[in-house]
DNA sequence: TGGGGTCTTGTAATCGATTGCAGAACACCT
DNA sequence: AGGTGTTCTGCAATCGATTACAAGACCCCA
């Protein structure tokens, strides 16, 4: 006696063991499964004796709620999936934190897969569904195949899809959007104060949803405005800072050149501003340039960049907030309809100019 | 006869479809649960014949194996948890993508959750284990508290803890990183070689791995160089833009200017550009600047920004190769140590240059 | 004392998979 | 025919929670 226990058995503090389960609580607390379960997720059913016992178990046991049992005995999946079309894109991540807030209160995990390296088989997000792997989605990529769409809706979880940013057409899926038509609109009035007359507009990849609205709000409003349109001042392209690049080539060789570009996206426009520069070109002093987005970048760019803003960490709360209401008890289905486009905002910074009079 | 059912009773085609169980396959195969679970996940234990009437089974039913059912009876979660500092900040961008593609091809879901709303509590890591929520992390965050690690190691799940790019310093968790040391080398280097003499640093946020990681080894080269110290050279700042704008207001003051400056970001980098350009100082002519990780933006900024490149995609998959291979069933402990530093390399652009000698 | 109501608790089924164990079926050899 | 071995399959327990149902405890009032 007085001797130490043997080395070889680890002192019982420093032990692994298992977590404890509701089995143990109760055991401990001199109850059944039941009460603890009860007095956990619904009190008022159980004593006010009993709770308390319960509750000096489960602090002594440092018990926890297994998840993964209870997500199956409700159900559930406890994990909603967010679709990314490129995570390498930073204009989404501000994004993912706005929708990593909007579900940091509730229980719901929030899983992440990017559709660029690979795309979604047809039948593959609704088997999720039926997995058991997610309760909804919230898409950032409006080009999910409509096969996919009407496979989920085949098993009645349409319901549960929310799209963010982008959409697809012709469906009446809730999409929280910003309002790219105004953006656009807004981007075009601007040049058009500040005397511009020959506005060029570098797109978005053909066929997106934000290419089109964009570009057709930029023509409306360029036609309102009576200006001169040619087809060559259409510049084509992705939301890459390459594209904008190639499109200021495109720029410097036109016969008759623009005084000012909208871009698609601000990445766009600095690879613009970079690709006029190194033409021997300066901006704003030649040409004005707009962005849409205004990520953090765009305030620090060499002129800093006249954009127009888009509120990205309220976009994704927002389409956090939407989904959770879907997936609640009572899906009111049409209400909320109103609070789906989100407002832009014009930020007038260095990029563009007063278009010089001896032009 | 002859007519059509009651239009209130939708057509079997529209009708929701509870999704097929494991039950189903059995009975709908003439065989056993038994034999289905083991015919999809064990083929080899059942006769040719068998598994071909299951096979068909699964075919009709559309059946999908249940992971919420089949995670809890394997005592696993089927998923791992990334935690991000700031999910805001571009650099991560690429990152994650690197670790979702490292994913991809398992059956893990990839969770994602930003520690700067909200840091996590000392036991919330741990109770994510013990939850059965995750079964394993991968952490970009260096600033986890010595308690929640701690916690971990006592639940025994020290060993499915990875960290990325940033880590804990005194502790021995797997670390993926890029080599921090040898890219801080190359910058000073590469800036003695253009001829400069007095090279100014500007730090990320105090007590930060990477921020003493990178501030060390340029005081190291700087010393080994025989170049000029002050201590007013070494601004302190974080990685954000805002405070590279921040350092150029303390340089333009200084009674004694550094001709070069050696960034701790690319971001930082930027907004120190940006800065010093205000201040009527040019980039590269007055001050060369080189900054750190080449992000997207970075070869269009102007002037296209000299910088250490740091391959994010690489990090995130070899993070996530490193993170299944201790969740494996043979964890073979100090193995791959070796691969856990990644290579960086100097990209040469136009922000830095050669001193003018009339200096 | 007995009947009816309200509170509180426990028993046991259930969610949908996996797997140890034991028995059935079959082959092979003497 | 009988013994031995291998291959295949099914029964039933199990993972850790939730919850319908029933029953016990207690109170109130006629």
């Amino acid at each position: 006696m007085g001797v130490n226990p043997p080395l070889s058995i680890p002192a019982y503090s420093t032990m692994v063991r298992k977590p404890a389960t509701i089995q143990d609580v109760a055991r401990a607390a001199g109850v059944s499964t039941a009460t603890v379960s009860r007095a956990l997720s619904n009190p008022d059913l159980v004593a006010g004796k009993t709770r308390e016992v319960v509750f000096k178990a489960v602090q002594r046991t440092g018990y926890r709620v297994n998840q993964a049992a209870r997500n199956l005995r409700m159900q559930r999946a406890g994990a909603v999936l967010v679709l990314v079309p490129d995570l390498g894109i930073p204009f989404y991540s501000k994004i993912l934190s706005g929708i990593s807030d909007g579900f940091s209160a509730t229980d719901y995990a929030v899983l992440i897969a990017d559709t660029k390296g690979r795309p979604l088989q047809d039948t593959e997000l609704a088997g999720y569904f039926t997995d058991g792997r997610i309760d909804g989605v919230i898409s950032l990529d409006g080009r999910l195949s409509r096969e996919s769409l009407e496979n989920c809706e085949r098993q009645g979880v349409g319901e549960r899809i929310v799209f963010l940013c982008e959409w697809v057409e012709g469906t009446s899926f809730p999409a929280i959007r910003s309002d790219n038509a105004h953006g656009a609109r807004l981007a075009i009035r601007h040049l058009h104060d500040l005397g511009h007359r020959r506005i060029a507009h570098a797109t978005g990849p053909e066929g997106n949803v934000l290419t089109i609205a964009r570009r057709d709000a930029m023509l409306e409003e360029r036609a309102r405005l009576d200006l001169p349109a040619r087809d060559e001042w259409i510049i084509r392209g992705d939301f890459s800072v390459e594209s904008g690049h190639q499109a200021a080539r495109r720029i410097v060789e036109m016969a008759e050149r623009p005084t000012a570009v909208f871009c698609s996206a601000d990445t766009v426009a600095f690879g613009l501003i970079s690709g006029l520069l190194e033409a021997g070109l300066s901006v704003p002093g030649d040409i004005s340039v707009v962005g849409f987005d205004d990520i953090d970048m765009s305030q620090y760019y060499i002129p800093a960049l006249t954009t127009i803003y888009q509120d990205r960490h309220q976009l994704g709360r927002r389409a956090a907030a939407r989904l959770m209401e879907r997936l609640g008890p009572s899906a009111a289905s049409t209400d909320g309809e109103a609070g789906d486009l989100i407002d832009v905002e014009l930020v007038v910074r260095n990029s563009a100019a007063l278009l010089k009079t001896g032009d």
